[in-house]
DNA sequence: ACGCCGTTGCACAGTACTGTGCAAGTCGAT
DNA sequence: ATCGACTTGCACAGTACTGTGCAACGGCGT
């Protein structure tokens, strides 16, 4: 029996999800890589891929949306039940950092003029969270920054990007990257490094 | 007599001037528009285009060059003869962010695959100064960070273009966007808050 | 008026990619 | 062995873009 479908399907979702993943790698290192690109990479011919989603922008789409649901998730999960804006800051960055590096494709695609309005507004509910929380330390006067809290919102995600971009070249081990990110931003916020660092140091992550 | 080749080359070296420009903002709009898209917008034909620069490429490279040259001297300018990491740091911030906006082609192209490498490479002497001066500033403790000068050094840059996002979005005034990216990246770099504050409104730019 | 230089408009070959159709093949399950 | 679902290989139309060639046209200086 094996369940009526499973025995059929698992060829094929198999494929569907090997495909997605390969071209998430693939669409990483050239955002214009082509459907044959990407087949090819994923070991199987163009027409496969046709197969499973009906155009490129379909598949793109599919994937823009994994990566928003798992950072939104983490981004959540690293906040929740955290009273000190401070430390909710630190934890969310460390918990989106351990999936982040997977779902760069969002950071260079969202520089790609077209896709970008689409990324943003699905992203929004994060950026809405980020914002909250940056508002509570400045109001606070956790946090200090010329910025108000939508703009340090972007400062805060282009750091991440920057220190991937760190990583990817060799500047800095992948492992203390996070920790790094994490009491970076924190100090970008107006945040002693001092106590930055202390605050990080404590988050057994 | 009106010199011998001013006559003619005037309006050429016009249209040439004017397509670089148009390319220029067209580009920013969208890395991939194309030859006939830039040359529309410029009021000529593509044709002309190409009897200005043989290939698409071409085009893009003066433009990088002359974004590279005019950022440069700008980064040169705002950090001579200034012994303060710090204030070195803000000044070049400054003098940068004045012309930063009209290149953001830079950013845009960098974050593409291919073109990346030719840009980064061309850049090597303006980080190598931004780094250098990172770096002093550690040592002399004036900054604090858990992040390698060079890391910095990317931080520093991915801010500058947040901030230029921010501006974009209408987030914040394009006037004050200039003091409030210096005091972004100095308090990054772990200057307090206060001070980094106090130093760049003390610089009147 | 003449000539030069830049510009124009058109046509063309070459390339690359998307999306679709269809017949033949493959592999697991029954 | 046979069915069915998935895959393959190929062919095709449609589109868009790059570079190039060439004849005609324009203005500006002499």
């Amino acid at each position: 029996m094996t369940s009526m479908t499973t025995g059929s399907t698992s060829r094929a979702d198999a494929n569907r999800r090997r495909i997605l993943d390969i071209a998430l790698t693939e669409l990483l290192r050239d955002p214009d890589a082509s459907m044959d690109q990407i087949a090819r990479a994923a070991g199987v011919v163009r027409r496969t891929v046709y197969g499973h989603f009906p155009s490129r922008e379909a598949l793109i789409s599919t994937l823009v949306d994994e990566a928003v649901a798992a950072l939104s998730a983490a981004h959540a999960a690293g906040r929740e039940g955290v009273g000190d804006p401070a430390e909710a800051v630190a934890r969310s960055v460390l918990a989106v950092w351990e999936i982040a590096d997977r779902y760069r494709l969002l950071v260079a695609l969202a520089q790609r003029t077209v896709t970008m309005q689409g990324i943003r507004e699905r992203l929004a509910p994060v950026r809405e969270a980020s914002i909250g929380l940056l508002q509570r330390g400045l109001d606070e006067g956790l946090f200090a920054s010329p910025l108000p809290a939508p703009a340090l919102a972007y400062v805060h995600e282009q750091m991440l990007f920057a220190v991937m971009e760190a990583v990817n070249d060799g500047l800095l081990t992948a492992q203390e990257a996070g920790r790094c990110a994490a009491v970076t931003v924190l100090t970008a916020a107006g945040v002693p490094a001092s106590r930055a660092t202390e605050l990080v140091a404590k988050l057994n992550v």
